[in-house]
RNA sequence: GGGCGCGUAGCUCAAACGGAUAGAGCAUCGGAUUUCUAAUCCGACGGUUGCAGGUUCAAUUCCUGCCGCGCCUACCA
């Protein structure tokens, strides 16, 4: 609703520029007035305008003022300040629109886009790190969803990688298990656990003596390869792992609909068609001195000079790439590296591999939706995936090097239009407080005592489990709701508790922008009160409870109260300051689908996070203030009860957005 | 050394493309509704936005230099 007025102001502003002064503006700015008094809309062009028109910006501002002609839906434009113009809305007519919902969404851009995150190792428990990254995917997910894009998830499974290898090793030559030994640990409840341990045991072996790398290389070598009993125990135990991260992120409700796994990008040889597309347009070379002989080499990414080196490298200036600027693709054994593969899946997103993995379904959701996976040879009835227009990589800062080594790869195969649609969702990592860190039980050094974090680390078993923090984020809330809900079952309060447990967990993870590191505090992380998901929820449930109590029906409340009322009806309980205060509640409440569309443009989900945590406390204050179910003006008590309505409707919108549900009581 | 990022209240964080008086939460202190139950609300305290320059009508935001911190910088994945 904002945004659309926002776009219908743009659009008179623009044309009226154009009419009266000859420019073509590309970029209108408009911001919001930092007091609702002020209006809603502020525009501050007349000051940009004035070098161009050398006039004064104030002159400027008056003659759109008085020049621009009505626009639907507005009230008038203002002058404030030295120049700036400020918009005011018809407040009735918004709010009679915003109580029947009317929304339409005219622009909805088509082709699918393809997220990818999570992309745990399949080696151990997930841990807080993972959890920020898969919150933060699935939240975008519902952010392109909300906006009507189709999507799909996906998640990648390292399977053939180091740290497998690493757990496999640990179980053979620590353990000393069988196979089928393995198997049974497999099928117990928390086997990501058990891993979780040996995987630090195992480096600890390494340490121990350097020849224990050996194994871990026969390892590697041996899972790459396929078709032997190491490879199938490390089968086993990525599946079993893999299975586990399922489970944990259905707890929180993120799904994916398909899980490539780097075993079928290799079996199915995938890197050797793109291996020829590189030669073949040069995008990669074959070093034949220094330090990277006998490797195929990538100039690394941002360091050339030229930025368009657009056309496949010429024939000149290959061997002149510094070796500090290469980038090794393939080794000088023939193996080729982790961002090799990568090209060659990221090639086959956007349907320019030229071949496609097989399917079979993997994992079925408890409400019934298939996660599929990739094999060799697969179902021959399956969804179709890969071949997208956009893609979303949701993958931690420190890989922002690598991500940008397979864009320079596509554009370097003249696939510039792909590159462009490739975005490195990028987002700083979990670290913990020392503070934490004690709490867990890890001796510190002294040096670790003064950081202000100290990254997590799986390879030394330092982290907080994603699983235990949901858990004592369960009890914690599940204590609280035992005291206040005596009277409901256990089956019932455990439900809620959950929702809480959720709402903070992913409102915890959300509410940081991308580019802050969290430094993990369980007294933050734990917390209900404050900004906190439980705050947003319970500003639902006291709003459903105002319905609830007086025996309305919340949902065709707003609606109907706006077909019963006519503009002018509510325009008296917008005026003054009493009104503007509740005025303020119907424009925070409008603003839902401007802030997703801020959220997608900027790949920053934070932004929804703080609307819905200012929307709660709006209506929070106003809660306060108006005993709604004991007013006596029955045409006021509709009023409060339609606000009411409203603000319920957009709050129960925007954290389903995030992933959070309502619970039935708080 | 090079690349990327960060530095804002005691603590944790906001501040959309450069805009009007830099905002929240926590903590501390003081208050509020026998109610739509307080996981709430109101108030107080708290700032030379790391430092020094520059650009601009306007800088927390852009540029340069310095200081401090983090990450990346393997023929690991």
């Amino acid at each position: 609703m904002y945004r659309n007025l926002e776009r219908r102001l743009i659009q008179h502003v623009r044309d009226f520029v154009s009419r009266t002064y000859g420019m073509e503006l590309p970029k209108i700015v408009v911001e919001q007035p930092p007091k609702v008094e002020f209006g809603e809309y502020a525009l501050p062009l007349a000051f940009e305008l004035a070098k161009k028109l050398r006039k004064a910006p104030r002159k400027i501002a008056e003659e759109i003022v008085s020049g621009i002609g009505p626009i639907p839906g507005f009230e008038k434009l203002e002058i404030a300040g030295a120049g700036y113009i400020n918009a005011r809305l018809k407040r009735d007519e918004m709010a009679v629109a915003l109580s029947a919902d009317e929304n339409p969404r005219t622009d909805v851009q088509s082709g699918k886009i393809l997220v990818e995150h999570s992309s745990i190792n399949p080696n151990k428990a997930a841990h807080v790190g993972h959890l920020r990254n898969a919150i933060l995917g699935d939240t975008f997910v519902r952010l392109l969803k909300f906006a009507r894009r189709e999507v799909d998830v996906q998640n990648y499974i390292d399977n053939t990688g180091a740290q497998v290898a690493d757990v496999v090793v640990g179980f053979l030559h620590i353990e000393k298990k069988t196979r089928e030994e393995i198997e049974q640990l497999a099928r117990q409840p928390r086997f990501d656990y058990y891993c979780w341990d040996l995987y630090a045991r195992v480096s600890q072996w390494y340490a121990e003596d350097k020849k224990n790398l050996q194994v871990r290389l026969q390892a590697l070598h041996a899972i790459e390869e396929g078709g032997n009993e190491t490879a199938a125990i490390a089968d086993v135990i990525s599946i079993a792992v893999l299975r586990r991260h399922l489970e944990t992120m259905d707890r929180l409700d993120i799904e994916y609909d398909f899980l490539p796994r780097e075993s079928d990008i290799l079996h199915l040889h995938f890197w050797d068609a793109a291996f020829a597309k590189l030669k073949a347009g040069g995008v990669i070379f074959f070093e034949t001195q220094g330090k990277n002989n006998g490797c195929w080499v990538m100039r690394r990414a941002g360091t050339s000079k030229s930025e368009s080196l657009g056309q496949p490298a010429e024939s000149s200036g290959q061997d002149q790439v510094a070796e500090e600027d290469q980038k090794v693709i393939v080794r000088s054994n023939g193996t080729v590296g982790y961002v090799g593969k990568d090209i060659a899946y990221h090639l086959w997103k956007f349907g320019l591999l030229g071949r496609d993995f097989g399917y079979r379904k993997f994992y079925r959701y408890p409400n019934g939706r298939d996660c599929w996976i990739s094999t060799a040879v697969g179902a021959l009835d399956h969804p179709h995936f890969g071949n997208v227009a956009e893609i979303y990589n949701v993958i931690d800062a420190r890989q922002a090097e690598a991500q940008s080594t397979v864009i320079e790869a596509l554009r370097g195969l003249g696939y510039n239009q792909q590159a462009d649609h490739y975005t490195h969702f990028s987002y700083e990592m979990v670290a913990l407080t020392p503070r934490c860190a004690t709490e867990l039980g890890y001796q510190l050094s002294d040096e670790d005592k003064g950081r202000p974090y100290i990254e997590v680390s799986g390879r030394k078993g330092f982290g907080v489990k994603a699983d235990d923090l949901l858990d004592r984020l369960i009890v914690s809330a599940k204590g609280e709701v035992d005291g206040r809900h005596p009277q409901l079952t256990e089956g019932e309060r455990s439900t809620i508790a959950t929702q809480i447990a959720v709402g903070a967990l992913r409102y915890f993870m959300l509410k940081f922008t991308k580019s802050s590191v969290i430094a993990f505090d369980f007294k933050e992380a734990l917390s209900f009160e404050g900004e906190t998901g439980p705050y947003v929820q319970y500003a639902v449930v006291r709003a459903g409870n105002i319905f609830r109590k007086g025996g309305f029906d919340p949902d065709e409340f707003g609606g109907n109260a706006a077909e019963r009322r006519s503009a002018a009806d509510l325009g008296k309980y917008f005026a003054g300051e009493a009104g503007t205060e509740i005025w303020e509640l119907w424009l925070a409440a409008s603003k839902t689908s401007y802030i997703i569309d801020q959220c997608i443009a900027t790949t920053e989900p934070a932004y929804l996070a703080k609307h819905t945590f200012q929307l709660a406390q709006l209506f929070n204050a106003f809660y306060h203030r108006h005993p709604i179910l004991s007013e006596t003006d029955e045409s006021l008590k509709k009023f409060l009860l339609a606000t009411v309505a409203v603000v319920r409707r957009e709050l129960t919108r925007g954290l389903a957005v995030m992933g959070i549900s309502v619970p039935a009581v708080m």
